[in-house]
RNA sequence: GCCGAUGUAGCUCAGCAGGUAGAGCACUUCCAUGGUAAGGAAGGGGUCACCGGUUCAAGUCCGGUCAUCGGCUCCA
């Protein structure tokens, strides 16, 4: 019998006869592993746990607590998901059914339209099969072989998902149940512990607008019951964040039935604003930015010179003035352009940083608002570099430096993404090896690991996007930088070099908030409300005990004033308790009780939201420790 | 835009065999002057998203429109 050598993970070398299952070789090892594997990697491919080894190589037993064992497991739920449903529903089309991030979904063609009730109908059906204990077998076929066996289903999905294939393909049976799969699967039906069918959704097959629309139903599972109510719980408390929620009770913003998509702040959301704005004008005065401030509208001319007509028109609002067609802008640049345009300038002047809070407007699709996160009028902290060829490196590695500042103020973690030529791409090789040299050569010196997205580009210029973590553990992209060699050329914008001659500057656009609305919601989400007291619309709640004592929170009130410390004062004839209680739900940082020994003593009783009674301060004391909270920006 | 669900007082929701609306919180007034997460009482408030249809009668059934929610596509 013939032997051969398999190299474990830890250096080790066994030896097993020629034909060995994975299992088998699993079960050599050690009782445990034989019980927690799931599948193995041979020389870097997953391989079903029944995969006969017959050369040597590398072994690596995939196990239930690796993130490849989740996967293929959930993959599997993803089959039985779909078995029970034709079960149910016979003659369903089966499109797709992956894993994704925190689960996997199915996608079916069928007559009946699925409910949130059928879910559960589905589950039941999906213990049984579980119950059952089917053996999952995998079998090669040959592509005519296959497109018989799919033919004979009526698979029409699967046929064209074929029309890919040429090699051998791979099919994976369960029971009565048989789905084009390139597997890895679990060894049976039976080894499915904990699973959750959680919502069903309209999906295009192959996710183009274009086809047929069909219905996904996303669900997860994990190995251990304990992991998914987990996983549940942090759905749960994630819903209990959104914006959406917490921004009407705590009355920071609105969007009403008569503007969908246009966002009302109302004065608590104003103040977030003003502070994000003023935080953000310091931060760039220091950095040698200057302001401006573009019109909303402009003729639609300009819009025809810059090419957001070609590539943008779609998403803008038109008007007309006195016969003349105007356009609602939808990006600042070409109005940052004129700006540019309005003098001739120096190759001293540059760089030239102009930044602009300014307001554009897109014609989103209805279906794809959501609360301040995806509006349809916002503004974007955004600012225009120009600058000559060989300031690129230095002016990226600024803008760099200036977001990682930004995002380490309010504890978020982030990843960065460069993203390379796309296909329909301005201008020639040459300009963008450039360009996304400049961009990874910054990456590089500062030390950033990154994601590579190729072709992933604007169509003017490659660009690094900034994707930033929440407290939930969701990432969001915010911020981004782009160069940009398209537009300096449709305007002809040049600068004069030493020689006196005419120069083309390079143009960088860049945003590091991303949109005030979006981040502003995600501030929301990631604090849950409870903003660092920085950031707090109410920074302060005065709470006198009783009538008597409001002269005297009054007074403390004009205190906080003149340092700038935002206070309200609750005047209401209620008790302490319920004014505390309330000013709690608000998420205000600090609440002073004041009563009649602190009337007598001068002083406050102090608590905070989330240590509680801190008891009596000296006013001087209290303010003079809100207020070096407040300008170290603490977190809380 | 597409698929599905939803739309009742400021908020959260009940009402459904079709017989012209109800709770809690919030709000107003009164009583209570209270010491660290809801004191008591009374009162006001809704063209049941909008438009049309069926019916003697529609929040309740049907159709359309709008909006919201979950996704898809797209994106700051």
């Amino acid at each position: 019998m013939e032997l051969i050598k398999l190299t474990l993970p830890n250096g080790d070398i066994i030896e097993v006869t020629s034909g060995t299952t994975i299992a088998e070789a699993a079960a050599s090892l050690s009782g445990r592993l034989a019980k927690d594997a799931v599948c193995g990697r041979f020389n870097g491919e997953l391989k079903d746990l029944s995969y006969r080894l017959t050369e040597n190589g590398k072994l690596e037993i995939v196990t239930t607590d690796s993130p490849d064992g989740v996967d293929v497991m959930r993959h599997t739920v993803s089959h039985v998901m779909a078995q029970a449903v034709q079960r149910l529903w016979p003659g369903t089309k089966l499109a797709i059914g992956p894993t994704i991030q925190d689960g996997f979904y199915y996608d079916f063609d069928m007559e009946h339209t699925l409910s949130s009730d059928d879910l559960e109908k589905i589950e039941a059906e999906m213990a049984k099969i579980i119950a059952e204990d089917y053996e999952i077998t995998r079998e090669e076929l040959a592509p005519e072989a296959a497109r018989a066996l799919f033919e004979s289903q009526n698979a029409t999905y699967k046929l064209e998902l074929i029309e890919g294939l040429d090699e051998q393909i791979s099919v994976y049976r369960q029971g009565e149940f048989v789905d084009l799969c390139r597997g890895p699967h679990l060894p049976s039906t039976g080894r499915i512990k904990a699973f959750k069918l959680l919502s069903v959704a309209g999906a295009y097959w192959r996710g183009d607008s274009r086809n047929k629309m069909l219905q996904r139903v996303y669900g997860t599972a994990f190995f251990k019951k304990s992991q998914l109510d987990e996983y549940l719980k942090r759905l749960e408390e994630a819903a209990k964040r959104d914006h959406r929620k917490i921004g009407r009770e705590l009355d920071l913003f609105s969007i009403v039935d008569e503007g969908p998509g246009f966002p009302f702040f109302h004065p608590k959301g104003m103040v977030l604003r003003n502070v994000l704005e003023n935080f953000w004008r310091e931060e760039h005065i220091k950095r040698g930015y200057s302001e401006v401030k573009t019109p909303i509208m402009l003729r639609e001319e300009l819009w025809h010179r810059s090419g957001h007509w070609d590539h943008y028109k779609d998403n803008m609002y038109f008007s007309e003035i006195e016969n003349q067609r105007y356009a609602v802008k939808p990006m600042n640049c070409p109005g940052g352009i004129l700006m540019y345009q309005r003098k001739i300038h120096s190759y001293r002047d540059l760089p030239i940083r102009m930044g602009e809070l300014g307001l554009v407007h897109r014609h989103e699709l209805s279906g794809t608002l959501h609360g301040l996160m995806r509006v349809r009028s916002f503004t974007q902290d955004d600012a225009h570099i120009f600058m000559r060829p060989d300031q690129v490196e230095a002016e990226i590695i600024g803008v760099i430096d200036l977001i990682d500042y930004v995002y380490k103020i309010f504890g978020f973690p982030y990843h960065v993404e460069l993203s390379t030529k796309p296909k329909n791409a301005m201008g020639d090789d040459a300009i963008w090896d450039m360009a996304t040299d400049a961009l990874r050569k910054a990456l590089e010196n500062k030390g950033l690991e990154y994601k590579v997205n190729e072709g992933d580009g604007a169509f003017y210029g490659p660009k690094i996007d900034f994707h930033l973590q929440d407290c939930v553990g969701r990432t969001w992209q915010c911020a981004t930088i782009q160069l940009d060699f398209l537009l300096p050329e449709r305007f002809d914008l040049y600068y004069i070099g030493e020689d006196g001659q005419k120069h083309r500057p390079v143009m960088l656009h860049r945003v590091v908030f991303g949109a005030l609305e979006r981040f502003i919601a995600i501030l929301t989400e990631h604090f849950a409300g409870a903003f660092p007291t920085w950031l707090a619309p109410v920074q302060v709640m005065l709470i006198p005990v009783a009538e008597d004592h409001l002269p005297y929170a009054r007074e403390i009130a004009a205190k906080l004033s003149e340092f700038g410390i935002r206070y309200e004062i609750d005047e209401r004839n209620e008790k302490i308790g319920r004014k505390i209680r309330e000013a709690q739900l608000q998420q205000i940082p600090y609440m002073l009780v004041v009563g009649t020994n602190e009337m007598n003593e001068g002083t406050v009783a102090v608590r905070h939201r989330r240590q509680g009674d801190l008891g009596k301060f000296g006013l001087e004391r209290f303010i003079e420790q809100i207020t070096s909270e407040i300008k170290e920006k603490k977190l809380d």
